[in-house]
DNA sequence: CCGTGGGTCCCATGAACATGGGAGCAGGCA
DNA sequence: TGCCTGCTCCCATGTTCATGGGACCCACGG
């Protein structure tokens, strides 16, 4: 028997997900909240559950931290997302925050069980759709292109955001240092950064560098 | 009629698969390759194709370099990748070469079928503990416990990977220039690295900071 | 044919950094 | 108590950066 926690804003999404469960053989509903306050007050009685359905978009503040929350205090539980909204930056941003799979509220009912059983065995039950932003948000970014980079400004920042110093650059590429700085030049100012360590840091999150 | 390209080196499982699609209503197999060199022969052909099933170790040379190139000839292909081994950095690579999903090789035939359907409406298919080590993979390394970074010499880390100067770290965290350049010291030292370029580096790719 | 932009090189200066030292003060642990 | 570690501060020196110039060559498009 697993027992579910429910926090969704909407009551009709809420007591149909708790109906669904409580008729299916092997799940009860523990708890069914529609606020992250109530959730958290519900943590707060230290309450053991097995899986929670969470709504991202909640009235009082973020479905994201709530999540992180769940994940700390009963780390054994499989947290899935049930929303409406398919942002990819959410997507992301809720299984780091310790989600396992994200359901758009579309799904049939039945897919939602079997989501829950995947979770279970160690699976990351998600829509088609939400796998695949997934895994398009892996992708690298359109790099050189949109940037402005020309190709050998891109060399010389690989390098940079490898810790390299202007001399080992100009070593490596069988230029001057001079030519370096030069186009250190043009990258700081097509990044708008004035460092190298500020540079490293938009070449990585920008992809422009693995 | 979705034409498929399958390739992988065991004769059994490439067979196998060919005639499964074969033998599948709405699927045809044009070209079922060993190697990464026969599968490169067939692309230079310029035979336009719908699926991929790509199996990571090949023979010759490796299969995510095999999967850009199926990405670059053939940017309307939905690639899949149908493996014995589940490496986390494997999944990650394949995904961002331009695989859109990952069924490892015990996968039953009906779910493989289901799983090219799956692609073609933009889903990302893949096995649920494919799926599992992809979310995983997203989530924040342990961080500051197993780097041996003290709390404050993280705080000073944060700003630097920000690009901030030490006299804007010293600010900010309200101590003099001095401390920060002794903490900088000890990071530098811990990180293995000489420059604030570099230490920015590890502190990304580590997960020290976000 | 001349302008524009990329790539190469040079000079020069002040700011910022990397690294070596030393040193005092708190808290924790043998 | 004595030692160790973390946090704080200081000095000093050489190195590397950041930024402003100016200059040449080549390819490309108007």
């Amino acid at each position: 028997m697993r027992r579910a926690l429910v926090v969704d804003d909407e009551a009709p999404v809420r007591s149909g997900l708790a109906a669904l469960l409580d008729r299916e053989r092997g799940y009860v509903t523990v708890a069914c909240c529609a606020t992250a306050a109530a959730a958290r007050a519900f943590l707060a009685r230290g309450v053991a559950f097995d899986v929670a359905l969470v709504d991202l978009r909640l009235p009082d503040g973020d479905g994201l931290e709530l999540i992180a929350e769940i994940a700390e205090a009963q780390p054994r539980a499989q947290i899935l997302v049930l929303t409406k909204f398919a942002d990819p930056g959410d997507i992301v941003a809720a299984m780091r925050a310790g989600a396992v799979g994200y359901l758009l509220k579309h799904t049939p009912r039945g897919r939602i069980l079997q989501a829950l059983d995947e979770a279970a065995i160690g699976g990351a039950p998600m829509s088609p759709e939400i796998a695949r932003k997934l895994v398009e948000s892996l992708r690298p970014r359109a790099a050189i292109d949109d940037c402005g980079l020309t190709s050998r400004e891109h060399e010389v920042l690989v390098q940079l955001a490898r810790g390299a110093r202007y001399h080992d650059i100009a070593t490596s590429l069988g230029v001057g240092e001079s030519t370096v700085q030069t186009h250190v030049k043009s990258i700081y100012k097509k990044l708008q950064v004035t460092s190298k360590a500020a540079a490293t840091r938009e070449a990585l999150r920008r992809r422009l560098v693995d």
